[in-house]
DNA sequence: ATCTAACCGAGACGGTACGTCAGGTCTTTCA
DNA sequence: TGAAAGACCTGACGTACCGTCTCGGTTAGAT
């Protein structure tokens, strides 16, 4: 997680206890405070640990948070619901889900913020919450490939890049409408961008 | 702008070079050091102004700094490129153009996610950022309609539900794109995305 | 009192009352702050008068309080009580009781304490202060003198050393007794200070 | 001192040469820039210590001010010359010598005007200040009756109150003589005021 | 069975920025 | 042209957190 493993064998070892209450407190004081508002001498407090403790962890309140947001994103899961729409619609909901709780809220867009001043932290962000995500986009078109639903990929690097537009367009849409428009993504909302983007896609790919 | 017109007639008017100064000066700071370590003292600094004159403008940091990255959104336009594909390419390129630049990057995510907890925040976001390019999404489809490249909307009640569909996919696309994914919005993704998103509208349209 | 008489004839006149108003307006706001929480702009305020029209008139804040205090004192007599015994007694109790009052007692002290590193100041707590008080031990012991009660000066520089000591013992008794040790000087301690007083001053007059 | 023993006994202990440190700051401060333009953040870095240190361990300038200058006065001492009068002569000599210094002249006056509105001010003061200087005066009263110069007091309340009274002239004449007349308080006036102070108070005793 | 290294809590440390406020000055409009 | 209104700059205020450090003490694994 966020131990470079110090390859320290002799001393006492580090209280496990300890990184899942300084979590579990990071994540309550977001909800209550907020990213700006949000202390880590008051994270420290609410786990019942020494502020050094922390630091001695994480190297401030972006890993942190990212870490603790991170496991927010834990619950992800893609099963099988029989159709490529319905799959797509299923995560789609889920991610959603996720996103109106005031822990990630508040905390998402903000390491997102920071991230585009500090390349350690977007690639932290991007192995510990985008990444896995990643792996739903692609789990989700093997499986429609399978089914034959979509073609399979006649170019690798082609692949690759449409992989990459369908989840900058998936995450992008409904984090804009959550945070930035401030709405549901209920489940009429995931129909209709469901519909949309399967057509885009189908329809992309009969063209080529 | 930030003023509430206090409607004075008498006492010293407010310096209106200070506002174009102090909103450059956000600017330059925020590509420098970024949201986090910009602070209004050294804006004031920047700006040749005192901190108090700046604190009887804004409410604080978060008011600012949207007034100063809502400038860079003004030159968002929508010139006639001939066809609904050329016109949305047109206006993605500019929109992730702006977002590229520093000032945008570091500012516009931020205010966003401290806009989560803060409804006035929130609101003022709308107003000054977010309205001015749902504008350019109306001003679009309108277009498209006139050359017959859309339909004309029956329902006024999904008509606005289909423009919020694709405002949040396409700011959503492009923000998560070059924010999230850090990646550029290139020529080439913007005429994937595009075919994407109109074959997909296109679809939905004939389906419906 | 403050006006150095520019002997400008022309303009609008200033306004008498402003004078009035600011003075009592200082003496009221140093009763309910005190000296270090009375600022100028709150004198302006309450007096009706805008801090330039302050500005113009008194230099700062110590010059406008010397003021303020120097009028209390305006109400100081020497009544022929027809001793010097109860003379005395009649003079120290009236000045104990105008520093009883609290716009001297928060007055009073800080600007002697200013003026300590600033001579034009002192000079003017001299001038307007100091002076009306060291005229009453003066005429006190010219009185006492035509009743025979002290004897003729026979050296004018010794009798100068003499006022001056007397000038410091009594002020400086009923200060310390009212501002220091926090007590009030009553009649019982006047009359004990008065009877140590002359008996120490007759009885120095006879070794000489 | 200033500190009300938290008996703490986790934690860094705090630095006791940071108190001896900003206490000499302090009074550098105020000999080079007086009360009024003495600020905390200003003898923090004369101490070399971080303003939070200094709001740690003392509320604000008043009580900072009273313990530097209390410190001036622990010199104060009451070496037996032989007689009343020399006695007396020696120690308000020793008063006055501290009172001309500027850190003295600055600090001690200030502290009496903003204590006549606070009074925990004034029992600091009291407790740190003045009641050194009162137990010079029963010491010296103490020796004297042993001399046979000075009664046995009849009376415990007047005698105290006796105390008061001599307490207030001797301080308060050196104070006003220093301090508002603003002349020395020179071996020639000291002569002076002990001759009368000793006249006075021998002849009220032998009254009684 | 005792070292002993690394952990733990508490809390003081030197700093930085905050948002407010007072001191003075300057620039308007009004009378 | 003085007075009122109020914006302006300067700079101190007292607070909150930062990230580091010094304590006294605890907890294992290694000797």
């Amino acid at each position: 997680m966020q131990s470079r493993t110090p390859a320290s064998r002799t001393g006492r070892p580090r209280s496990a206890a300890a990184d899942t209450a300084i979590l579990a407190a990071t994540r309550e004081a977001l909800v209550e405070l907020g990213w700006s508002k949000l202390t880590l001498g008051d994270v420290a407090t609410r786990a019942g640990v020494a502020k050094t403790t922390l630091y001695r962890r994480w190297a401030g309140k972006n890993e942190l948070v990212v870490d603790a947001v991170a496991e927010l994103f834990d619950e992800l899961e893609l099963p099988d619901r029989g159709s490529l729409a319905a799959d797509i619609e299923g995560v789609v909901l889920q991610f959603a889900a996720i996103l109106v709780r005031p822990e990630a809220k508040s905390g998402l867009m903000a390491v997102v913020a920071e991230s585009t001043r500090d390349d350690a932290l977007r690639e932290r962000i991007r192995a510990s919450i985008v990444e896995r995500q990643m792996c739903l986009v692609l789990e989700g078109r093997a499986r429609a490939q399978l089914r034959g639903e979509l073609p399979p990929e006649p170019d690798p690097e082609e692949s690759a890049r449409t992989v990459d537009l369908i989840f900058d367009m998936v995450a992008g849409a409904v984090v804009h409408r959550t945070l930035v428009s401030g709405k549901a993504a209920d489940a009429e909302w995931v129909r209709d961008f469901t519909r949309v983007l399967l057509l885009g896609l189908t329809g992309a790919a009969r063209e080529a």
